[in-house]
DNA sequence: CGTGCACCTTCCCATAATGGGAAGGTCAAG
DNA sequence: CTTGACCTTCCCATTATGGGAAGGTGCACG
């Protein structure tokens, strides 16, 4: 099948499976005697597992070595599972670094009254913040009314 | 005082505090007679203000609107706080897609030995799963369903 | 048969934010 | 005067993706 095909059955679009073969990640395809790449359903299944395993973060480098894990039947699986975990590891690092950044966030929005006054704590925070917290390293509980 | 020493005492490197003043971000600094920046403190304040902002996330385009916001002494803070949602709503956003991915990997990793056998249930979903969920709920030991 | 449209090919460019590094100017200390 | 630590501007690389040009191919319809 065109090129064409095997994107929209694989999810992956035209522009990047090109890429991919590229770059090394997959083979070369078959060519038709136009010049055309050719794919069939073995191709199909790759283009998919490429695309699985990239919506789920991973990057070129690391689906590519799944995928020579995927094609290799004798691997052992402590090497998937330890790229998964590093993976993991990553994933969870951004992820406290989103929560702390959006628990910034949301405190200095509340103190915002967002009206038609100039006033704005979020500004003030932004112009001299120390290092890490929201302004106040203030105890928990968020209960002051700003008049 | 010089860039290096606005680099360090703003927390932008001195490579980034040149890029910004090139797309706009900055205005050009003042140059001394010999063709160098030269920085005041108000100049660092300004730094200081862009780097708390980017480490919240946000792009330099919104850095560019927060900034224009903070010197305009007029600014509703109704125009703040409306960045700052829309920021807040595209992290939650983000934060949501993450935390799915990592369930899923979570649930994969869990399942997979990770010792010298082939056999991977991580790689089998990464072959096969179909839309969003990892493959199956629970059950038995993944067996070969592909046919 | 011809024409047109939809597809394919390769190649270049752009994106966002950052760092690396080259080639060359400047300055202060020794 | 040399050395080293600055500074300057430029260009390149990164990651993964898309846009679009210029040109070839193939099928379907009139």
């Amino acid at each position: 099948m065109n090129i064409g095909e095997a994107a929209a059955r694989s999810g992956v679009s035209a522009k990047m499976i090109r890429y991919y073969e590229g770059v090394g990640l997959l083979p070369g395809a078959a060519r038709r005697a136009n010049g055309y790449r050719d794919y069939g359903n073995a191709d199909i299944a790759v283009l998919q597992f490429v695309r699985r395993t990239r919506d789920l973060g991973f990057s070129l480098d690391e689906v590519g070595a799944l995928l020579a894990l995927w094609q290799d039947k004798e691997r052992p699986s402590r090497e998937v599972k330890r790229l998964a975990e590093h993976h993991l590891g990553e994933l969870d690092r951004r992820m406290k670094e989103m929560r702390t950044i959006i628990r910034t966030l949301k405190t200095l929005a509340r103190q915002c009254r967002g009206d038609d006054r100039a006033e704005c704590p979020i500004l003030d925070d932004l112009a001299s913040r120390d290092a890490g917290k929201p302004s106040p390293p203030r105890r928990c509980r968020t209960r002051h009314a700003r008049a």
